[in-house]
DNA sequence: TCCATATAGTTCTAACTAGAATTATTTAAT
DNA sequence: ATTAAATAATTCTAGTTAGAACTATATGGA
């Protein structure tokens, strides 16, 4: 019996992440970012704040990694922290005046820059992979869940 | 105009990635390895070994990270590095019997791990899913030469 | 009120990451 | 034979990664 019908899927998705990564990646690069940073500009352009949680629920960053990411894009004063909501130990995080500059320079720039790629493909394939790729997602969650959530069996 | 059809498709690709590596990592770790290692003594499993490079195109690692990857598993005298071919320059990596041992008692229960989430899926889903990330992969790729290989333009 | 539990964010560790620079060796062209 | 360019692997740097431990705050019972 052939034992294994589903590793050539995870050899593309795999393959096919890490293509898009080594596209996106050298755009971001060349804006001075780390593909995490762009993430979390790309997130908090137009939005007036987030909590970190919000953030790395939006960002697929994970919580112990964000506080450095963040603390590295205020160091360079794109984006700043303040407890401006009830609960004390949560902040909000967002995009400072030149935060929100760099945003609305690199933000457009960089989809230009991933259009021609997608562009290859017809809009219904498009459209299927999105779909195809959301059921897998969905499989591998239900057997990995996010947390401890382990329902009953 | 919508100015972003395949954003929603990037997202999918990110999390749907990330799902996986979240259930296969999980199983990984458990056999005290990294994903990493895993993916290197996987290649190597069956193989009577192969060179740095043969071994960063099969598994995805990077050259530069693959050089620790390599210490480490030689370190747990897992793999061997021997210099057998005839350019100096190159080494051949193998798993030693300890590898190969822990090859054997590991892969079929990792694909046992991953297989119930990909049952899920009918086979002709999964070989739609593979067929269309692998076209996406090459719409990305042409974008992205991997090296300086720009074809004349 | 007091306590157990949950949550928000930070800190810590070992490992991985891309990319660039480096060393050693090989190949090709003079 | 000699030199220039290519290649194999390693080293280096800054940053990211998951996961676990930690601190501070919040919430929901007894």
């Amino acid at each position: 019996m052939p034992r294994t019908t589903f590793l050539p899927v995870v050899r593309e998705l795999a393959r096919c992440y890490q293509a898009f990564e080594r596209l996106s990646g050298r755009h971001i690069r060349q804006l001075g970012l780390t593909a995490g940073q762009f993430d979390v500009i790309a997130t908090l352009g137009g939005t007036d704040g987030m909590s970190c949680r919000e953030l790395g629920d939006a960002t697929l960053i994970t919580k112990g990694t964000l506080t450095g990411v963040l603390d590295r894009l205020a160091e360079r004063g794109l984006i700043e922290r303040c407890a401006c909501s009830g609960d004390r130990r949560s902040i909000t995080v967002r995009l400072t005046p030149a935060g929100q500059a760099l945003f609305d320079n690199s933000f457009d720039a960089h989809l230009a820059h991933l259009k021609p790629a997608f562009d290859q493909l017809a809009p219904d394939e498009l459209a299927e992979t999105g779909a195809l790729l959301a059921r897998l997602r969905e499989a591998l969650e239900s057997e990995a869940p996010d947390c401890c959530e382990i329902q009953n069996n």
